[in-house]
DNA sequence: GTGGTCTAGACCACC
DNA sequence: GTGGTCTAGACCACG
């Protein structure tokens, strides 16, 4: 599976997995409209109990990046529907740094360089 | 004061404390060496238990931004030992989110835009 | 248990516990990612309130030698990635002690044979 | 005065104090049956509450060196007298850390090098 | 007065 | 069951 869980991580096991779920949801990873695995191979392939993995469903379903269908199975949503509310979302987290960042006196060269080193270094090397 | 408590906040009351007490530091609004309030006394203003502020005083200290004396009160850090830490530390969360938004697609220059808006619409709006 | 508290000892308890699990796992006797025994758990044993246990424990994962996963319990830090630090820190306390030996007037001589004698009657024998 | 008092030092002010003045007679800063500053001009110096002088003060003619004599103020005990007890006392400290030292797997011949090393840079670098 | 430690007992989220 | 937070109230050392 493309899920790894790190016990050390201070998140909640659940939210860890539904947050994992979500990038890879995302980054096209997995497909609009492919199928999840169920809650219960899920629960075995990460040996995990399946009341978290069906935590970890309920809250990536009602943050809209996912959708049930009784009797059918779990699918990822069509990301086109999702990205922009996402996009707000880091928009937003991006403004908080950038005022931490501002508020201890780093100028917006600064921050704008790092920035760009960054992307130049490309999106490949970050971790999750 | 100059600590108000949201408790809608759901970070504990502790490090929401401990964390506008940071701000209040490293921004110089309390400047180096400046007492802060007794344990006691911000206890009453924010009505709050003291050991809860002991423990946001404690997180505090621990994170290098005040120093006690035992039977005369506390004090803020200088600011200069502690500002680089805390730089390196900003830069660290500005690359997670910068990595984000790289990885749904966003482009370097979205990015760089919206910093700058933030940066002119200045720093004094933003919430903590 | 392992441990012992020591009433006569000036210390806090908090500090006593966390310094003696300190101990266990540097040296191995607690092996690197064992579950350690639990707050509740080890408060009963050694009849000592769950907050100060509470306490000690946060210390020892503030020092990097624990990690807690909520729900599941605490465990032992991976040895490897605390040893470096704390040689650091123990040839520190050594550079302290050997200047003051110096101050009062004691030879490298001295110094090192006491060393040697130490080495040779082993260190099992040493308090903490 | 001879004397600083670090404010950020965890140890309270007297024995901060008393282990400064202690330092000063061992190494002969201060001579054998040389009068001591009195509490109250002391106190003025530091600009410390007399208390607190007393406090270390007694502290130190406790561990035996200075004596008072009443009506004529406070002296420095004879080094000769003090010094073999002290002697001991280092030599506790230094197999704790020894001890120490071992237990977390370091070798003698390492230790034995840092020894060597720091009594090569000699002992003026050294804070107390 | 100050900070620091400890106890007792409660409540919550997570698994 | 686990860890984590919070309250209430007590005691101590320091200045």
């Amino acid at each position: 599976m493309l899920i790894e869980i790190d016990y050390r991580d201070k998140r909640p096991l659940y939210e860890q997995i539904s947050g994992k779920l979500e990038e890879l949801i995302l980054c096209g990873v997995i497909s609009s409209d492919e199928s999840l695995p169920s809650v219960r191979s899920l629960a075995m392939d990460l040996s995990i109990n399946p009341n978290t993995i069906q935590k970890a469903y309920d809250a990536l379903e009602q943050r809209g990046l996912c959708y049930s269908v009784t009797g059918r199975g779990r699918f990822a949503a069509p990301v086109d529907e999702v990205l922009p509310a996402k996009k707000l979302e880091v928009f937003n987290e991006l403004d908080a740094v950038v005022d931490k960042a501002l508020k201890i006196g780093m100028t917006e060269k600064e921050i704008v360089d790092r920035v760009h080193e960054k992307a130049i270094r490309g999106n490949t090397g970050g971790k999750v």
